[in-house]
DNA sequence: CATGAATGAGTTTTCATTCAT
DNA sequence: TATGAATGAAAACTCATTCAT
């Protein structure tokens, strides 16, 4: 019994579940590289778990590097939280004002404009991915990270209120809808809120259990055709 | 965002003090006083921090105890959330089923049940307190802890979902609403998201930031009107 | 949502397995009665966890009381252990004195002498209960807890030692055992060493698998006949 | 007995600073170095406190680190005295193997033979260290720790009492014993019962009150040669 | 005498962050 | 640039002991 032997199974090394290829070749990338590597794997753990329960070796292993690698790019959690905030931001910001355009460059009725944003708006929430995430965390964290509560303020929800008052506006002076909606605020929030909601419904129930989008979508245009109608009495 | 971490709000200082009582005593209370008190103080301190950040410590501080205390009651912190849901739950759960009792019970047209309905939803969302506390902590940690998600589809939207259903039938039935509006799936969800959408807002975005409610509610009510009116034909 | 209601399962009382009576028989017994009871708690608890893994509350839980009434009678753990070794040690004293009469007041034979007190040996390890705890307090604990070295080396050692060197000297005198059994320093031990370690053993590997004791006894008495005769030439 | 807790000896003071190197620099190893070091400080703490009283901080103090780097390297307290428990017996092990074949290996009368297994024996006994804090670990926590059991019956007692028999039959065969020394059942551990029993003597009470073990190894030698000759009829 | 709620000083465990290599 | 060993401060949890009832 000279030298007590290293145990085998206990020793180091939990938690390898890294993403990136053999370790000859994730060596040695251009900060232009590894930065949205280790942005994506922030996102996606920041997500999941909220800033306080994302650790930062799991962020490493989801971008396949050594913990002590993100300390070379972002000074600090908080900061990384913040890039991966304004990293997923950007994208989502082009995106969005993308759909802006897209609508808004649209012509033909009203009605089709209207059929045309929801179709947009339901895509979206349809979407997978980044965009998911940045709601997760938007929800999450907008108490403790003021610039998320900015961010939705300002990008997502007045643009969003912005569109859908131009569709609005639009369908009025085509005499489509009735003069009311375009004098009654809050209207737009009301009319953007289902597919916004069925977001959320997703989030806590999971794609599985959540209500049917399609269904949602059918029944919200219907509903807003009929309601927003220049030709109904009620 | 420019010091990421938002300051600390409130807790920072150090913990405050007590709650109520004069801070020399060692009070001694039955376990049927000081229970609700820990779960009050856990809902607070889990639905403001997240489950992650929320501190035993800081729960203790809350209710006024040491935080040995806790563990005489919950064997640990996922089990004080667990104890906190369900503590929480059961009274929501009572005031969901007063809200449909009293919808119910009403008469009068399908037009003022549903205003009726629309009411009460967002008298909800106005509502300050243990309600917002339980949908943070839902939204929040739903997919760590699926009694959260279960709760919601079950105690929440199927339940509201019926009611929102109900109320429509009356109105087909009376021949104030178009015969499709129960015959549309997601119709119902679609109905319900608005006021449900205002109350994720106003998490996100603060009481002061959020839409505003009383618009919302105007507009949503003299939407649905016109959307389900019978003699509506868009 | 009025008040929080206190969570019937999570709450208290874990670990109830007490051993006294229905709550209402177990109330004011006299110290006398009290005092004997928890040091049976006691020394159960010590010897099944050791002094450091020992814990008061499962001490009172063993005894059937509470927690604080412990403190009514011995003023710390440590002093639990001190009176428990002690009131331990005074019965396992007579009890071996006891012994050590049954052996010298014996005639017959040194061969006869010698088989009973083998037998008087084994039969100590046969027999479960306090002195088994005892045995485990000792080796567990005498290095903390000076007192349980003394009362062994005192007590059992060189009492049993003593017993030994007496069946020796008879046996010598009568021309049974060769003349070197009383001169020979160390034989004492070596003849009683392998009693002891069956008791050992058995804490060791448990009842079931440590080595059968009847086999034990006899080859052991056998091969000490042989080996003190006097007739005896290797 | 008069202050309980026999003063914490050494470790008292408030944990001695490091073990060899300097204090100043951070030492950065490779686990293979790092993991014996703490295996090594955790035999130590584990044998001298047991596992309930032995502390990681002061695990980590023996070996010179921080307390946060025991968990990089094992995830638990029990998991530590898991690996400490296979790192120790692995060489144990070994060494056992060794002795045996030395024994094996001999040539020369099985009387020889039998003086070098005793001599071997005690020689285990004498030597301080590792073996001692393993003994230690066992006969404390065999209970608690089924692989310490397990070890003991499967690597030291049925490997002992193989190489007794072995003797033995090699003592018949040469004529030397008795034939009963063969078919007694419960021989082999009455013969080698003294020397461990030796063992545990030394543990119980230190190296200087516990019985001489030159004076042991000679009386115990003797009264074998003599009990088990062929020649002897008692 | 008796209870068990309450405390507080530890102890284990976690993890952001640093730094030797 | 890259690693992951190492640290330290904090958080979860435990438990002997106290004390209101």
């Amino acid at each position: 019994m000279t030298g007590m032997p290293a145990t085998d199974d206990a020793a180091a090394g939990q938690m390898q579940e890294q993403r990136g290829a053999d370790p000859e070749t994730r060596r040695r990338l251009a900060p232009a590289e590894r930065t949205p590597q280790i942005l994506e794997a922030a996102l996606e753990e920041f997500a999941e778990r909220g800033y306080a329960g994302a650790r930062m070796a799991a962020v490493a292993a989801r971008a396949g590097i050594a913990k002590g690698l993100i300390y070379h790019y972002f000074p600090s959690k908080a900061a990384l939280l913040q890039a991966t905030v304004r990293a997923c931001t950007q994208p989502a910001f082009e995106e969005l004002e993308q759909a802006e355009r897209r609508v808004a460059g649209m012509s033909g009725s009203a009605r089709d404009l209207l059929a045309a944003l929801i179709e947009v708006a339901y895509a979206r929430v349809r979407k997978e991915g980044r965009e998911r995430h940045l709601l997760r965390l938007i929800v999450t964290e907008a108490e403790h990270f003021p610039e998320l509560a900015r961010f939705y303020r300002e990008e997502v929800l007045s643009r969003a209120t912005a569109v859908v008052r131009a569709v609005l506006r639009a369908g009025v002076a085509s005499g489509e809808f009735a003069p009311e909606a375009v004098e009654t605020p809050g209207l737009a929030e009301v009319i953007m809120a289902p597919a916004m909601m069925a977001s959320v419904w997703r989030m806590i129930l999971g794609e599985a259990d959540a209500p049917a989008l399609e269904r949602m979508q059918a029944a919200h245009l219907d509903l807003l055709l009929k309601g927003l109608a220049a030709s109904c009495k009620p």
